[in-house]
DNA sequence: AATGAATGAGTGTTCATTCAT
DNA sequence: TATGAATGAACACTCATTCAT
């Protein structure tokens, strides 16, 4: 569905002007998933150094993702769908750094609270990686699918006290 | 790249010849996700009603579906791509089917462990949900990006330990 | 002008009918230069080995110029057209080729006259060749841009019999 | 590769700009055409007439063209063109009163000599034309082709030397 | 006088699908 | 049953040109 024409409808321009502003298609998801990228980095790693407290930390990096998404679903498409770029490296592996990017901010939550013998030693690093990141996905993409029916933050909530506790 | 000229280049028959087969793309599609939801009904269902232990047929509900998605790398990508069919309501709808049956069948066990007092109250069964079926499809995913790099079943019982430990 | 669309309209199928044919437009060009350039090495050098006098086989190789001209007047454009094709590399390159081949040919001529002793002192080779090439070339186009309004083998003649002069 | 994007990024304006000093592209090729002619007809004619040996005036015009080119490589490719403004009638007609006056030029000195015995029967005047201007654009376009990698004025001198051979 | 933004009309090409054989 | 040839609709993108500023 996202071709220039639909594109260009959308924005309320006719379709040579995207070009105006974007070299080609493959240049308008690159910006997109820069400008998330750059998002990242500047929001999340700042406030993560200052915080004492990895669990709150830990909080609002979550929150923080769920934000994003409320603020710019479409996103969601975008940062989800690392199959439809695979012909395109450049862009897939875009996509792949800012999960990489995200995975590392979360390691060293765990790392920290396991320094502060704050994380059982039962728990696996690798396989919370992925119930973290994995139900916060498929829960945004349900979110999406059902046309936004639900309350994403309150869904959120309820997924993150049942994330940490897996921690304790 | 899901198109008929590559489609009818990997069957070794020409383009026409597909549609002696089937009716459209759109069938192909279809007649994919129906063999896959039969695979699941027929299988699944089957031995979960015999078995006594909800925890064994949790576990053999889980290895089985890393064990279609070894045998069958390809359906990953048509299962977990819910955008791509967007528009095309009923094949959205049959993979949103296959994913209800999906979670009935984990709800089943949990309700029969809860029905057992085996499974603890402060654990929250759509948050688990979530967290089951997020991490397993993006340990799949990863999986495929990487160009299988891992040993799925190797990490699948990793992961596993983990999503039992909440539980417990 | 030489456009899809264009030549689709005269061959009288739907534009991408012709892609049935021809991977794409390059292609097409292709096949005509080496359509041609096959032509030249399986008309010309056959017959040329066999002939005694390199005069009649130089008189035969410029005759057949002409014929392939006057049965095939679109070749004049495209044969002499490189600098149209200079971002293409291989059509160029395959077009300085064909000039090449028939250089060469020529240069048979020239060298088997002066080995006999025909050919006077003070003939340049490099300039005869530009004389010969050249205003072959400037005929051709000339005839096509009149609309093809004078008969182009009589001027032919005249001009080979210039050219001979030059020889002697 | 003509394109106004193309012209205004060497020409070091935007591309409206380009409008405030042409009406069209077809205007700019108009002017350019124009300038050559003039030029023709300023430089060319005024020494012709004055100077009395037609072998030196031709000697003289011979040079001149290749001045031309040597100074403005670029006009080659316009000046011998014609297939390309095929469409564009104008143009293609000012290019070829462009060729025509040189022609009439060569015609001149000729017929000078002709009328001082000092032109042979035997030369075909038209033939003469034909292998003159021939020859000079064969050897501009592979001067050209060739990223002017030979010295022209050299090789134009070797060419004319062949040529006026033809008249002796 | 110069430019950023915009556009109608193309341009090569792909795709799902049909049809005659 | 299978296929070569064909096509309408769409797609990403380009180009000459215009317009508001």
């Amino acid at each position: 569905g996202f071709t220039i024409k639909n594109l260009s409808k959308e924005v309320g321009i006719s379709e040579p002007a995207i070009y105006r502003h974007f070299e080609n298609k493959f240049d308008i998801l690159c910006s997109i998933l820069d400008t998330f990228k750059a998002q990242i980095l500047a929001n999340q790693e700042e406030f993560i150094r200052n915080l004492d407290d990895p669990f709150v930390k830990l909080r609002m990096f979550y929150n923080r993702i769920f934000e994003i998404f409320t603020q710019n679903p479409a996103l969601i498409t975008v940062i989800f769908s690392e199959e439809i770029f695979q012909n395109e490296k450049l862009l897939s592996e875009k996509i792949q750094e800012i999960q990489r990017i995200n995975e590392m901010i979360l390691i060293t939550f765990l790392t920290e609270m396991r320094r502060n013998n704050k994380l059982p030693h039962h728990v696996n690093i690798d396989s919370f990686i992925l119930m973290f990141f994995g139900s916060i996905r498929l829960l945004a993409k349900k979110w999406k699918l059902s046309g936004y029916a639900f309350n994403l933050r309150e869904k959120g909530d309820e997924l993150f006290n049942s994330l940490i506790q897996t921690l304790s």
